[in-house]
DNA sequence: GTCTATATCCCGATAGAC
DNA sequence: GTCTATCGGGATATAGAC
């Protein structure tokens, strides 16, 4: 859960300096949030110097990519979990919905290091290949669209970014702070995408 | 458009440094991003020291936030220009989901000291003050849903969220770089609310 | 009252020793 | 692989010029 312990000189010296900083980083963010976080910080809590770090990410961007990667393994399993596999397709996606926001509420380091640093995507191929996952299990929209593509790909997308909506509102207070903010949010994520199922006929209107 | 002219021995003095500064800072957002704003280089801009910000403003987040009231501003005069009163309520509530995100494209500096800055709203009365005129073109939800104020709420929520989520998935690249992207986006934000229109029974599921 | 000058502290990143 | 040393720059705060 936490860090490795030090070498027995009293210096980190073991060898997963990368994944210690990066579980820095996570509990760092999580307390001062994005602005608050810094190499020198989390170099400081590791308890190595605060050039070390850059042996192990070109900068302070690199870091934080590395953070979002793991926030999107944790964010499939999420989705994994509570989506479970039992169900129809709609209530699949409604529950990906849910887990969707549960994710921003419960994981904050994480969704922000995903959605806010204003990472480079183009930087960061490992980046992208980590959301495959979450790619893949969206694609029970296809069963819903009885095998329309085109109409999977507009449901899927509009389902995507009605929760990333939620989530973010959610992030920003819009519905309060507490742990009933987390209920209203995924509440009203879930009935979206309800009526974003029930209304799906008008996702592609004809030109 | 641009700041004010310096006074007459070169210098910044003329009053409205308060304005200057947003200007600036409006500018350097644009040019380097959240994170590449400073009191420093937006002083340095205006032409005054560094420390003559902190007359005007409290801190760093008081000039952001005074940039995000800008924003808001700048906003609803978009919201009530393109999505202009005449055409049915629903297609006046699709006009705003498109004006949504076209002001997220456009306006990337605004946008952003809005919705990434992470400003405590609770510090700044003035930002939520400038919500009103926002909320208030909203109310068109209430016409679609013949009265009922329930599903008003609902439906407003709703197509906030999307529209929201589709314009941070925007600025965050994930439909692409250019004016395409744009169009894209503003299509499928607009498809979407359609959607949530067609569907809003199913938004406010019985429990 | 508004701005300048200045001092302190922290951060990002690099170069070279061990 | 990590450390020491170091450079440039930004944020905050205070004292004083006009």
């Amino acid at each position: 859960m936490t860090m490795p312990p030090a070498g027995k000189d009293g210096r980190y010296h073991h060898g997963d300096l990368r994944t210690a900083l990066v579980d820095a980083a996570i509990d760092l963010i999580a307390e001062r949030g994005l602005r608050g976080f810094s190499m020198a910080e989390a170099s400081r809590r590791v308890g190595v110097s605060s050039a070390a770090p850059y042996r192990h990410f070109a900068d302070r961007d690199a870091l934080l990519a590395a953070v979002a990667v793991r926030g999107l393994q944790v964010f499939a399993d999420m989705v994994a979990t509570e989506g479970g596999d039992a169900g129809r397709p709609d209530d699949q996606l409604v529950a990906m919905a849910r887990a969707y926001v549960r994710f921003a509420a419960g994981q904050r380091s994480l969704f922000d290091a995903l959605f806010s640093a204003g990472l480079d995507k183009s930087r960061y191929q490992e980046l992208r290949e980590a959301w495959e996952p979450v790619d893949a299990m969206l694609a029970v929209v296809t069963e819903i669209c009885a095998g329309d593509q085109a109409a999977a790909e507009a449901l899927a997308d509009a389902v995507e970014a009605t929760a990333h909506g939620h989530a973010t509102l959610l992030r920003d207070g819009d519905y309060g702070r507490g742990s009933g903010a987390v209920q209203i949010a995924a509440d009203r994520a879930a009935s979206a995408t309800l009526a974003l199922i029930a209304g799906r006929a008008a996702l592609r209107p004809p030109r």
